[in-house]
DNA sequence: TGCGCAAATCTTGCATACAAGATGCTAAAA
DNA sequence: TTTTAGCATCTTGTATGCAAGATTTGCGCA
């Protein structure tokens, strides 16, 4: 168990929708979680910090990042920029690829149908790095993919109302466009679903409240008694929210087997 | 003095062509030079690995990447879809912005007047990060300068005969483009300005012989006394050359301080 | 002279110890 | 009751020590 693998897992987490943006990410959990020291874990979070996946506050904690609408942006921006110039810029798909791809399509509706929503998102989110991947570039799959760690973490952020099975119906139609060699169409396409994802966002609304849940749980019932409570607990968003890390009062609630469940 | 600023200025180097690929870097050399512990140099150079600028290989080193063929392509293919797509989505430039990238330029102009090779190479990579800030992306920016970087690494590698002055003016055609709002034509020069800058390598050489400096520096001259101690050094190039890795013998030669002129 | 083996050296891999800042809690005072 | 000062705790930041593999060097031998 290097580095490299506890960074892979913690990327897989996220493209699987099971580290929330704002998790945060002890050394001491993580070592003990992965059996090993905390220099490990720290040069895994020095990696991931690197590629804009974690980020570092200091003598805080570690936390994955929470993108804001300037970055979200950016994001779609950069992915929608790299995967329809792929495809203009690329060849021919010979037939072992084309498989591939439909083989992946297949794995994505068994996990849609099966309800699996850590691998649904999670796959959702592969069929664009494997895409690249077939259309011969690494490098870019390798970018592409931490691009896409950024924009699950985005759509977790801005409450996506996004359909999975639209998706995976909008993967379908890319890939038939590809076999047809209509690569015109093709492009097209990808942009369109990228840009649904986008707009599914609700990008408007801030970035999800941390106290959200904790607003919902503690308004006042009708029948009231616990007025003074809930007013303790009010004046104290005003310090957090101005806080740029804001660490979510999820992750500082819950107990470390939380985040152990997502990682193994 | 923190590993972000190490990971900064070796990046930096490799822009100004002063590390070349393959170029060692020991964690103690870089210890002591930027006079830190090994543990702050080895978060700079995980961060490294993580942006595929330096690699590792298991307790012999750590090294500059030495892009192979299949690589380099990914590379400049990843620029012309992330450069050309990104011209092609942003919307009109405004004054400001003109004036940096014209301000850039005239930097480059200075850089290739006065001769000073490190800061032109930097300048000529640096006006393509430049553009994609100015074209609204911060990270597709970051990103380029990774990409920027490995470019420059396979120019070092595959000996380029690229022409500088020839870059600069092609970079002034770009920004006159967008000037004119004339994006179509502007991305049409992006494009063939990466191409230019690919096609004076030499791809089909092998990568540059890391014993050429050996053996240019150590060719017997016309009067030659040293006949025999030559002749002692000729046979060791087969097994080193058979070897993957190839520790540059410049490095391993040479003291510490001459990476650390390129660092300092 | 050439070859093979073993010791010495060099370099990273990993863990641990301690420093130091941030946070939260408690208790005392206004 | 509210505020504030100080203490306890938690978390990262950095250095250092030792283990272990890779490479080089040197020596003995044929």
């Amino acid at each position: 168990m290097n580095s490299k693998d506890i960074a892979d897992r913690i990327v897989e987490a996220i493209l699987a929708q099971k580290l929330m943006p704002g998790a945060r990410l002890g050394e001491q959990a993580l070592s003990m979680l992965f059996d090993c020291s905390r220099t490990l874990v720290r040069e895994a979070l020095m990696q991931l910090a690197a590629r804009g996946i974690v980020q570092v506050s200091s003598r805080r904690g570690w936390f994955v990042v929470q993108p804001s609408k300037t970055e979200a942006r950016e994001a779609f921006e950069a992915r929608k920029v790299i995967e329809t110039g792929l495809i203009r810029s690329a060849g021919a798909m010979d037939k072992a690829t084309l498989k591939r791809l439909k083989q992946h399509i297949q794995q994505e509706k068994t996990a849609l149908k099966q309800d699996d929503v850590g691998r649904r998102s999670f796959l959702l989110g592969d069929f664009h790095v494997c895409l690249a991947e077939c259309l011969g570039n690494q490098l870019l799959a390798d970018t592409l993919r931490d691009f896409t760690a950024r924009t699950t973490l985005i759509a977790m952020l801005y409450q996506s109302s996004h359909d999975a099975v639209k998706s995976c119906q909008e993967h379908i139609e890319i890939v038939q466009a590809l076999e047809r060699g209509d690569k015109e169409t093709a492009e097209q396409l990808m942009a369109q679903h990228i840009g649904q994802v986008q707009s599914a966002l609700q990008i408007n609304a801030a970035p999800t409240d941390p106290l959200a849940e904790l607003r919902l749980a503690l308004a006042p019932m009708s029948t009231s008694l616990a007025a003074k409570k809930t007013a303790r607990l009010t004046p104290r968003p005003v310090p957090l929210a101005s806080s740029s890390m804001a660490s979510s009062s999820i992750s500082s609630s819950d107990s470390p087997s939380t985040y152990l469940g997502a990682l193994l």
